[in-house]
DNA sequence: GTCTATATACTGATAGAC
DNA sequence: GTCTATCAGTATATAGAC
């Protein structure tokens, strides 16, 4: 097992369903640019399909590590909240390709419901417990667990989205400091 | 010309374009679903990608007349937001599909990038002037615009989300009045 | 305007040599 | 493990009768 060949395929996956869709990308296309043959590709992965499962569930898989390596170490909950938007959104600056990527097929039929509901409790599990917990230390606001969550997933995606569509306000405290002010006091009890 | 058939070709082609995806549905399919041949499908729109495009406008251009007409009518601002919110959110979960296609499609290559701009700012522009009027009041925060914008259009669509992914939810006035209030604390000024 | 029939090209996946 | 060559299926779009 070549593991150089295997991850140029992945890269190459990566950036031609993210230019141009799924189903739009031919196996032989990323085969191409992975500079490898076609049937290389299906000696590494069974199916076209779970190639997309398997960049998919490693994609999420990074941003959530990353996201958790930035708890550790905190004091009170609205700084641990700042520690853990700020890791998220430089990873997805630092990643763009993954972050657009994760925010085209985190939608798409492309995907099974199966694998994208298994990549989202992954990451969203982990902060529901830290949105319960400040609920009950009387820091957040008393809306309901689900929805709050889903809101927070929704405010991170567009904040992303931004700064990757206006790369040059990422370079402005100005707007760094805004986009979490404005998450913070949407879940803050006032 | 014959308007029920090219109306039963949007239709079919929203069902299918959202349930499978744009590339993998094939302008047969559509046909078939539709009632009509194929070549009635290229005699309307002059190809699949066309077909897709006045799709998306069409749909999105629904949506931005419903959070106008909501607005009529106001006498402060917070009222004027949730009127427009819960127009926006009644309205997608009267049109399930035609929320969840533009949540697909919002975000995907097959569409081009100038499609993709023209629809948001369609909409986006009325609600930004709207948000920029509050700041002069000084009823709303003062983050920049533009974030601010973006965020309030993600929040919307994680809310819309939320709520078919959990249709006993939005029976419920908890639920209701919590979405609408989280999104107006984090755009209020505190 | 709508149909049937078809042209042309490309697709995912496999077989078998090396 | 990697390659070349290829199969069988399907795609978009067109042509021409009605």
């Amino acid at each position: 097992m070549n593991k150089d060949k295997k991850q140029a395929i992945l890269d190459a996956a990566l950036m031609l369903f993210t230019r141009q869709g799924y189903h739009a990308t031919s196996t032989a296309s990323v085969a191409k640019n992975a500079g490898v043959a076609t049937g290389t590709l299906f000696h590494h992965f069974a199916s076209k399909e779970e190639l997309l499962a398997q960049l998919f569930l490693s994609v999420k898989q990074e941003l959530a590590d990353e996201m958790r390596s930035a708890l550790k170490g905190a004091d009170n909950l609205e700084q641990s909240a700042q520690d853990i938007w700020q890791a998220g959104l430089a990873w997805a600056m630092s990643n763009p390709n993954k972050q657009l990527f994760f925010q085209q097929f985190c939608m798409s039929p492309a995907l099974s419901l199966e694998i994208r509901k298994m990549a989202m409790e992954e990451v969203l599990g982990f902060l529901g417990a830290l949105l319960h917990q400040g609920q009950e230390a009387g820091v957040l606001a008393q809306f309901p667990l689900d929805l709050m969550l889903e809101n927070c997933h929704g405010q991170f995606l567009a904040t992303t989205q931004f700064f990757l569509d206006n790369p040059e306000r990422w370079q402005q405290q100005e707007y760094r400091q805004a986009c979490f002010r404005q998450f913070w006091q949407s879940i803050a009890r006032l």
